[in-house]
RNA sequence: CCAGUCGGUCGGACGACCGCGCGGACAACAGGCGAAAGCCCGUCCGGGAGGAAAGUCCGGGCUCCACGGAAACACGGUGCCGGGUAACGCCCGGCGAGGGCGACCUCAGGGAAAGUGCCACAGAGAUCGAACCGCCCCGGCAUGCCGGGGUAAGGGUGAAAAGGUGGUGUAAGAGACCACCGCGGCCCCGGCAACGGGACCGGCAUGGCAAACCCCACCGGGAGCAAGACCGAAUAGGGACGACGCGGGGGCAACCCCGGCCUGUUUCCGGGCCAGUCGUCCGGGUUGGUUGCAUGAGGCGUCCGGCAACGGCCGUCCCAGAUGAAUGGUCGUCGGGCGGGAAACCGCUCACAGAACCCGGCUUACAGACCGACUGGCCCU
RNA sequence: GCGGCCUUCGUCUAUCGGUUAGGACACUAGCCUUUCACGCUGGAGAGACGGGUUCGAUUCCCGUAGGCCGUA
């Protein structure tokens, strides 16, 4: 699993897309320079659990776990072309394992299938506008 | 057995699968990079968070800077005595004061006759120290007041009221006098000292606050591993030395007058920097990488010295080194706690908390378990 | 890592060691008004927490918690 470093990167893929889950916030974003050496490109990982979470215990604990459900599963089924950055939440620290990777899978696959890089954030398309007010 | 005091130790155990970073080893084959050395990948082995890693309240090591020197001033800190220590505001032992039946606990615990300041309200009076109610004497009279004087025992106020208690004494009283206690001075004895004990003298004007200003004694240069050193694309042009020469004002000129900034402040003597041109020489260092970076005031054990803190000899061990930051994830068995149940068992739950240059302390957080010493009760022998 | 500041009613703030902890806005009750607003009168409401010094602490000292700023 190849990690983001820079803070560069960082702030780079917050402006993705994102996508909720009970224990993590997900943000993608399709790099660059992806088309240009694309048989060799791999999936990059970032972590961030803000201190608003605990302490450094709890910090470390959710980041770990997050990280371990993306060795494990995450990683094989993003999109290789993609950068990704996942945001602890408290659940992530007692939430059932599997219930964790499940989440991860589904997210990274749903940030895959968003056509748009920069904010799609409220790509989805209001469901049918119901009752409209009839003045009098 | 109950209640309590002090000191110390540990702070889940075992296993399975899949991982992470560090160190070491690797015969051959296979893969990638490279001219090569070699590196990556891979296999095996070893070890991988704490008693507080925390807060950052002190003290050091280490590194760089200033390193001129002196004096005074300023600023900050510490504050009984002795010892321990690299050092400390830490630790040990002792002394004094306060608390507890006791084991034991707590204390910023120098100086108030060097000076300045403050002591609200109440109260007559709050510190060059007094008389409100009283008590007593004298005088006047219509026996209860008025006037004069003496006094500080009692009452009242207050956190604090001119040593305290008892007696002698007196008109009433008073260190006026006496005994004991307290205070001060001086001497003797014990103790390294803080201090303690005793004798004599003084009848004894001389409250509290210095975590009020202050005085005295002692200590303190600044910054911090993002310190510092090395390797180093692109890009921009830097520094050192030498020569000419150089700040501001006036003047045609010679020349005259005045300098500014930095080094905690001031003073003295000093030092450095204050336009540019030319020449010579050296390179400089952003992203990044390497190093500093783990053998140290080190841990454990026997013995010796010391009441102890601690010190010494010898033996033995090597015990985390990340850098968007590894030390993990999941599961099982056991263990602890809580609840339910007659039981088997079932359910929930696992203290505080995560190294970042290192070390000695302090402070704060902490489920539970264990060990030792001691005190006060009750019962039995 | 280093070094500096702050914490007082719901909010913003004042305070020489002795107060009933003051003020403004907000809140609330009444009056005024046909009603609302404005205005007038009244009321409730605070020393972050734990110790110490002192006769007495919001103030002085120590520790803890929380917040802010500077610097590399």
């Amino acid at each position: 699993m190849q990690r983001l470093k820079k803070r560069n990167d960082y702030v780079k893929v917050a402006r993705g897309a994102r996508t909720p889950r009970r224990g993590f916030l997900l943000q993608s974003i399709r790099r660059p320079d992806a088309a240009d050496n694309g048989a060799e490109a791999e999936a990059r990982f970032g972590f961030t659990v803000t201190k608003k979470m605990g302490n450094a215990v709890v910090r470390n604990r959710i980041r770990r776990r997050l990280k371990e459900a993306v060795r494990l599963a995450g990683a094989a089924a993003a999109d290789p072309e993609r950068d990704f950055v996942l945001v602890g939440r408290r659940p992530a620290l007692d939430m059932p394992f599997s219930d964790l990777v499940s989440d991860v899978v589904g997210a990274v696959r749903a940030a895959a299938s968003v056509k748009t890089g920069p904010r799609g954030g409220k790509g989805a398309p209001k469901p049918a506008p119901s009752e409209e007010e009839t003045g009098p």
